[in-house]
DNA sequence: GACTGGCACTCGTTACAGTCGAGTGCCAGG
DNA sequence: CCTGGCACTCGACTGTAACGAGTGCCAGTC
């Protein structure tokens, strides 16, 4: 199964055409746009050969090659360099994300900047929760028996939650207890908490005791159990462009899936180390997206990642754009997290 | 021009088939399936007339006839009651909203049920803050020079945003701070707070005044002019069904314009008088959205309107059920709010 | 042994003609 | 005013034929 180099030429040709025009490629076209230097009957000898070994595929017999998932594959891992950005998708970058204000801002501006780069579907997973630290936990009294804690992450994300009390808790009980909780928990990793809670219930004076279980209760299930992972989405319409052609005629399945916030946070969200992920077509474990790659990677102030970001598209997908284009805007969400 | 009431039947019989069948109707299926008494030749001439007047038309010579925009309205205004919800469906709408934990819990249960009662588009606007009250300002020192500023409203909302101040702030001073803020602004709708923190800056002691006067920028920005409206989607999928009928083909626009904050709020934030609209294809100023049709509703605790919700789908919706969902959904939502 | 030109073959696409039938408009009669 | 009948329209479907892009294979050449 020795492929020469030549061969892969004629595979990365292809794909770059197939990407470019949307139409099965034929081995006349081929020679005539890329510089080959042999004849078309020669080019067809080798695509027969890479389609024998599963890099292409004819959707009819007379109709020229298109690339298998596989073909993508091996292109995106041996035939293509990330191609550098412009310097006006660099400006595009810069000026787009500067002047966010806050978290929410941050978020819907890269989710935006992303979808218009790359022309695809942009998902942005908000700073996990597990992965911050908590800045600081406030009590509001809302009413006697009704408290409205709000935390505050160092990534800046703030959840909030109402807490039902068991009895009335005076004003100052609640001062004590906002002291008491954030002496406990300020600077603690979300991860961590779960012994901290505990604890800060066992050392509560008697008469905070039942409120502090209760609020105890809120804090583990708000902060941990919950998990409460958010995403933002962007670009959808972009599913549109090459007509039916991509997705087999029906957005249905993917629509759906993008629904699923379960569905996008493992796309994106399985941050392994910091390189960028490509999963092609039926590489991905949801049937829904057998027919969709996925560009993500993870983000985060200097080394650290605290969320995922990426796009989704066809498999037909210009793959060393949207890789390159990921990367820098992970890169300058991460610059701009750790300013703050 | 005067339609007598069969004309009306026959245009009502016409709606219903074409709503359920998504196949143009002729005037035998049409006797056949309804009781009007009369033969299909009679029906022929009073769909003549109905088309002469505007309310059918025929796609092709030789197919049934369909309704325009214009016999949806006058169906929707004078031929339709608005269908009571079946028993489970009311039980869906209560096993769904229990157990919502805070705001963006009720918002997203809100919305996919909607979508998932209607099939359709579901839109829901968070409440409105230009609508809420404030309830509590906090401010958390992040930094010697910043400060985060979280505001917490009456309809739940919680809104923050990072502070940079013009200088070092003793943590004493940020007491007085939130102490004086929260003393003007802790109770005052925030479409009247514009003059309260006027007031805040001038009334404020000599040694805070630098600080409260970057403060009192930011609020204005944060709970005024940015105004700050969310929305949530859910049921994009459910513009797929019917397949490529509806929408003449192409989701492209209708995407396009749910991702447009600005235009589903003009959709669904126009709360007039708490009744029901009903937008129906080229009724909408939004020339992307001119194959769709909107039923929106005000929702809030008690009588007060706080935000809308509605569904968005093809003209060709059952009209009579949607919004009698939208209503009931909104209902729900109204005493859930009311609640806390 | 690798490459090339030539050629027969496949098969999807397009065009065209013909048939079918749903549905209509109109009219004369009840 | 309603009805049955009838001629008419026109889209949907079917079958045939021509077309052409693209292929696989083979014999010949360097």
């Amino acid at each position: 199964m020795g492929l020469d180099d030549r061969k892969l030429a004629v595979l990365r040709a292809i794909v770059e055409d197939y990407v470019s025009t949307q139409e099965p490629v034929g081995s006349k076209a081929l020679v005539e746009r890329h510089q080959l230097g042999v004849s078309p009957a020669t080019v067809r000898n080798d695509m027969a050969v890479l389609e024998e070994e599963g890099y292409i595929r004819q959707p009819h017999t007379s109709a020229g090659r298109v690339p298998t998932d596989r073909g993508y594959r091996l292109f995106v891992d041996r035939l293509s360099r990330v191609k550098p950005l412009s310097p006006a998708e660099r400006r595009a970058i810069e000026r787009f994300l500067v002047g966010a204000v806050d978290l929410d801002d941050v978020v819907h501006r890269t989710v935006r900047l992303l979808a218009q780069l790359t022309r695809q579907v942009a998902v942005v997973q908000y700073p996990s929760l597990a992965r911050s630290s908590v800045r600081h936990l406030e009590l509001v009294p809302i009413s006697t028996t009704r408290l409205m804690l709000v935390m505050i992450a160092d990534t800046g994300r703030v959840e909030q939650r109402l807490v039902e009390l068991p009895g009335p808790v005076p004003a100052d009980n609640v001062t004590d207890l906002r002291r008491l909780v954030n002496e406990k928990l300020a600077g603690a990793r979300l991860s961590d908490t779960p012994p901290l809670v505990q604890a800060l219930v066992e050392e509560a004076p008697a008469e905070l005791r039942p409120t502090m279980t209760t609020l105890a209760t809120v804090l583990l299930e708000t902060l941990v159990e919950r998990h409460e992972e958010r995403i933002a989405l962007a670009g959808t319409a972009n599913l549109t462009r090459g007509g039916l052609l991509d997705f087999q005629g029906s957005l249905r399945p993917i629509l759906e899936a993008l629904e699923e916030e379960v569905v996008l946070l493992k796309l994106i969200g399985e941050t392994e180390p910091s390189t960028t992920r490509v999963l092609i077509g039926d590489e991905n474990e949801f049937d829904n997206l057998r027919a969709a790659s996925v560009v993500s990677t993870g983000y985060g102030p200097g080394a650290t990642i605290v969320g995922g970001l990426g796009v989704l598209g066809p498999t037909r997908m210009d793959y060393p754009g949207n890789i390159a284009t990921v990367r820098a805007v992970a890169r300058y969400v991460g610059e701009l997290l750790a300013q703050n």
